[in-house]
DNA sequence: TTTGATATAGACCAGTCTGTATGATAATAT
DNA sequence: ATATTATCATACAGACTGGTCTATATCAAA
């Protein structure tokens, strides 16, 4: 058990998480492979060898960000849903893109983190991509669910066009540096889900 | 009259043109930050002076491969129009997302050369970003005009839908290895394209 | 014939990058 | 008390980068 307490305390340590923070940040900003490990460290304050103590080389630093950054994003989505539980599963659906317009606005958004990472490297063999792909799938999982809720009659179709949708506009706000495309985004998802549903049965 | 036609001459030779499409190919592969110039010229076979005298820096290739890629990117999706003329302008919007299905399923597809440069760059004030923009604003352009000769109400909501639409398929395709998206895409395209025709009046 | 444009070859520079080596020093657990 | 774990500081290696410099070779035009 010594060994499993070890690695307990080594993962709560709070210069490792100073480092994740801000390669995270780092990285998104600027880009992974514009940020040298010699930034990571400056701007976090740990030292170089504190950082190869926590990770054994920088693509496993990235690894470790792309984890992190997959389980706040996910679980900010899900309380985001959670939080209109009380309406009906139907308007629930045709709001899923509402979190994306503040995601948008926000100052120094530079598109999906994920995305990304996954064009800055271009071997689809590399272990990122995995991490990247299993992302997006967590994703439409979540879009599925949503749908599946609401009667839709093919939720998984749906599900990937609206990733499709949510990736495109993630992109082309970050291009066009607009944050309106969204009201775009969002009639279309509309549109999308109401032909997705099932006709209103005659009251 | 000397200085055009020098210029014509140097814009014209076959080492500047090797250079620009060994460029091309290369950036689009593997990236545009992971190839070094070293490589640039060891492919194409030129010296690298030659690289030099045709383009002052890195980024000047890099701007030139971008306008050499747009200019026939969009010409092939002119063409790709062109050859339907003869059907109905409501055909011809419907089908605007096949020539897709193509360009996913190449051998070695890896998104949207575009969006991969400006994501590379993560400063939106790089020249390459306004090449970005400007490419993906032309090709809005052709969504919209092919939806105003459809009779489409708000072609140019329609449009940036379409776009929107488009670049998460080509990024989503590349991530998922899986060019069958490509099918949950253009039914989506369909759905939006038929909403926002009016409907056809009573024959 | 002289000049200028195009092209080649290769040495070279200054700087960046990741990662390692070494050693000292706290903090903590046994 | 002592052994382990965590942290820091710094120097260094080795590879690679974009870009410059110099010298040379064609070849067409003036």
């Amino acid at each position: 058990m010594k060994n499993s307490r070890q690695s307990r305390k080594k993962l709560d340590s709070q210069v490792r998480k100073k480092l994740l923070e801000t390669a995270a940040d780092l990285f998104y900003r600027r880009g992974i492979e514009n940020v040298g490990i010699n930034e990571v460290i400056d701007r976090s304050g740990a030292a170089r060898m504190s950082l190869y103590y926590h990770f054994p080389s920088k693509d496993a630093l990235i690894l470790a960000v792309l984890d992190h950054t997959s389980e706040i994003r996910l679980k900010a989505l899900e309380e985001a849903n959670k939080k209109g539980k009380d309406k009906d599963p139907r308007s629930r659906l045709l709001e899923v893109f509402r979190p994306m317009k503040g995601i948008v606005e926000d100052e120094g958004f530079r598109g999906c983190a994920f995305i990304n990472a996954a064009t800055e490297r271009a071997d689809p063999a590399d272990p990122i991509h995995e991490r990247v792909a299993r992302y997006k799938s967590d994703l439409r999982g979540i879009f599925a669910r949503l749908a599946q809720e609401a009667g839709v009659l093919s939720p998984d179709l749906l599900s990937w066009q609206l990733l499709l949708l949510w990736d495109g506009t993630m992109t082309e706000v970050y291009i066009q540096q607009d944050p309106n495309l969204v009201d775009a985004a969002i009639l279309a998802a509309e549109t999308l889900i109401r032909s997705a549903l099932p006709p209103p049965g005659p009251a």
